[in-house]
DNA sequence: TATTATATGATAATTGTTATTTAATAATAA
DNA sequence: TTATTATTAAATAACAATTATCATATAATA
């Protein structure tokens, strides 16, 4: 499965093969999704490539993340009224779990969860094309400030 | 737990133990809620209110649900960039299944969930509060009617 | 019935996102 | 290397869902 080639190469041969162009922007945008594992959302990933290209738009951002999107190399987290973020180093629908004080969002390991998809077909009929199961509480790191402020 | 009073007998009576006045306008978006079982959205809302009330806005219909939702009376069911649905009659947590096609939403039951939470919360240290778990696929009747139009 | 704080309705404002348009530029071939 | 050309970027307008504002209306209470 794996070749011994990186996300970010996989990801930039995904475009190249495509014909899309390679904009030292559009690698910028790629790097940032293959390399941080905060999630981020188009504020932030526009924040970090203006640090090396100064006049980039949030347009572009908007424009690579969904070009990504559409061609399943991220995944998009959408959570209620807070702005999206995404996961470009598994675009791949998997469990998250996000701290309500920090924001932070990690990506816990759950066994026998596809076992619940076969159980849902089973009982309702449906073809399941996909899921999400997102996790909403307080982490530890959170836990313990919230101690010392008492 | 049950008392014997109705899921809408309990919305009117919480909102009248908390001091908020029993509007003709909040009393029919509370009897949308607790009685539709189709998990409707806000301009779904505002269509079944105006035949009662025609001159209902739309803000009205916001603020009454968003009120509803801090008092843990509704449940809200954001999807991506689709528009919020609401569920009145199961404000609490629970998985939903949402059929991609024709957009309907049902409640399957789905056993071996709460597990789910335990082992989360010993892997992670996180306090879970709570979680959000969706399923998108095709529903038995749209898959019928695709079949249809080969 | 009068009082008063709260809710409504109409609409403006805001926010996250998408579309548009002109200028810039990566890829290709001469 | 340079010229060509279609694609991309930047700036900004447009958009849709939602929220805020404020004058008017009204539910609750005395």
């Amino acid at each position: 499965m794996n070749t011994g080639e990186t996300r970010l190469e996989h990801m930039v041969d995904v475009l190249k093969d495509k014909g899309f162009r390679l904009t030292p922007q559009r690698i910028a945008i790629v790097e940032i999704l293959a390399n941080s594992c905060d999630h981020p959302g188009v504020e932030q990933i526009h924040c970090e490539v203006t640090k090396r290209f100064s006049t980039t738009s949030l347009a572009t951002v908007y424009k690579t993340v969904s070009l990504l999107k559409e061609l399943g190399e991220v995944m998009e987290i959408g959570f209620g009224d807070e702005t999206n973020r995404y996961d470009g180093k598994n675009p791949h629908p998997h469990p998250h779990i996000m701290c309500v004080k920090c924001k932070s969002i990690t990506d816990p390991d759950l066994s026998s969860l596809t076992a619940l998809s076969w159980e849902l077909a089973e009982e309702t009929g449906y073809q399941i094309l996909s899921h999400r199961l997102d996790f909403f509480g307080i982490c530890p790191k959170c836990q313990k400030t919230s101690e010392h402020s008492h």
